[in-house]
DNA sequence: GAAAAGCATGAATACAGTTCATACTAGAGA
DNA sequence: TCTCTAGTATGAACTGTATTCATGCTTTTC
């Protein structure tokens, strides 16, 4: 019998274009999915995806399917967002907290998109540096966190936003200019611009510099126009995300490289917990998230 | 979490407007309508249903669900029923066996309208007399038996149509008609004018009249018309569906009396398979006849 | 020709939804 | 006012379905 959680899968489908992705999306293993497919395509009796090599392409059938889907989950998004209004829960809250500093730049804009769609929320940002921000959840001191950790953990769920490039940002008259990408090697003799976190926390030095034993002198910065003055003025060389620095490489304030043969890409989730998961507000805050930050970010794509 | 058999549950509510049948109608007991509704309220934080004395009445939250519903079902079929076009199952039957003669009168219109929107499927009455039309379900003689017998059984589910009252027909200078309603007693020394079918198929018999110790004399006639026609005549009396006479009743061509004080009422049931419970076309079929009977049909009310 | 990425599938498992048993409430009828 | 009936609520036990786990197979990539 079709639920709408099927619905759900199959637009998931359609737009990653892979069973394991779209599983991930709809937060099942790709087995799950699976078999939910080949259930759906059984009590029809006819196919909904078709292989076609590496990823699966829908059927006529599916398109259909996915069409409904469409049409239905629009509907019953409209429909929750009146019965929120309606219900006895009188002012509620979305505390989020950034694991990430770019990512105040695209957050605003989404936040005003949200208040039109649910005024009777109130939204917060939780400032502040914190070790765990996962650990908040648990804790009730925050809502949602927005960052790339994702170690699986009880009662803790990553609802996936998107996936961008890590980009070397060079001073435009660097000599590194030339390569087609950087390796750990190149950022030996250079000073690394980042904003005050912890080590870690940057993926160039957790994921590049370290494992090459790269440890390149640090100088840090709070905003991102900071670190690119900086940069700009040959004072360092940054890793910021491709869509962050594309308007300062555009207007040729700074060049930017990137790292390793096949770039250095990194995915952004949103963390809650189960609960705040089911809360119909939340799942259109992160659609919401979603859909604005792929019409509006240059160079994202969804999650891997 | 919101899923398509909720919809089904509060629509079903909303026409029957009691838990109970309600429940009977989606094929669940009172008791798990009653925690689903408990669910749904608990997620969406507002009641959606309202305690009013014995019946239950819809709050805002429940109309707005309900009115979700109506939609997102009306679309869910159409894709269903295209999805049937698409299905590689090539040509479908559904086979229909009348456990009640008087069926006919109100089935064919209603094959109609369905042959509009199922023009694949091709339908088939399988006639004669049968002494277990449910048997030949798991036989798999038939897909669908309309009567009114519903003692549970493994494997066949049983879908309730609609409640009508079996009211006794005299001729219009019978004695009888001075009063309100008839007795077994009355019915001593009446000839009976029935269908061709076992006294355990006849409702005043197998409810009334057997249980009363009384043996009226019988009389047989394939179709109604035949039926009426020899009560106007004055041969002897006849119980049938108040639906099937009314227009011989307006036009003063018989008289109809109510069988005991509050009536003799049945229940009309359309058995499945649980399989064929399942295909759409099947549930269409089911919703097209209790959609088209209630508004064709009068006194014919929701099963109880 | 490995290695990597992706899908399918049978068996085991977990959990949501359902049933069961029972209590409770409102109304009808004596 | 009491009893009876028809209806709903609810906790505990259970069941069946959906999901995960473990694994094998296929295609693509280097």
């Amino acid at each position: 019998m079709l639920e709408i959680r099927h619905l759900r899968s199959l637009v998931a489908l359609a737009e990653t274009g892979t069973v394991s992705r779209a599983a991930e999306r709809v937060h099942l293993t790709q087995s799950a999915l699976s078999h939910q497919l080949k259930a759906l395509e059984s009590h029809y009796g006819a196919p909904v995806v078709k292989r076609h090599g590496q990823s699966v392409k829908l059927t006529e059938s599916g398109q259909r399917l996915v069409a409904l889907a469409r049409s239905v989950m629009g509907e019953v998004q409209t429909a929750e967002r009146e019965l929120a209004k309606l219900a006895k829960t009188p002012a509620r809250t979305l505390r989020i907290a950034l694991e990430c500093h770019t990512c105040f730049d695209w957050l605003m804009p989404i936040m005003d998109v949200f208040r039109k769609d649910w005024p009777e929320v109130e939204l917060d940002l939780v400032s502040g540096f914190h070790p765990n921000p996962v650990a908040m959840l648990a804790d009730g001191k925050t809502d949602l966190v927005i960052g790339s950790e994702n170690k699986p953990r009880r009662g803790i769920v990553f609802h996936p936003l998107f996936r961008f490039e890590v980009l070397a940002v060079l001073p435009t008259d660097h000599p590194l200019r030339e390569k087609r990408y950087l390796s750990a090697g190149d950022f030996a003799r250079e000073t690394l611009i980042t904003y005050p976190v912890p080590e870690e926390r940057i993926d160039l030095i957790r994921r590049v510099l370290r494992p090459a034993g790269v440890r390149p002198a640090r100088r840090t910065a709070e905003l991102t126009v900071a670190i690119l003055q900086l940069v700009a003025s040959r004072r360092g060389v940054a890793a910021l995300p491709n869509w962050g620095i594309k308007n300062y490489v555009d207007y040729k304030y700074v060049v930017a490289r990137s790292i390793g043969r096949n770039g250095l890409w990194s995915n952004l989730h949103g963390a809650t917990t189960a609960e705040m998961a089911r809360q119909p507000f939340l799942r259109d805050f992160l659609e919401t998230a979603r859909r604005e930050c792929f019409s509006r970010l240059d160079g994202v794509v969804p999650v891997q």
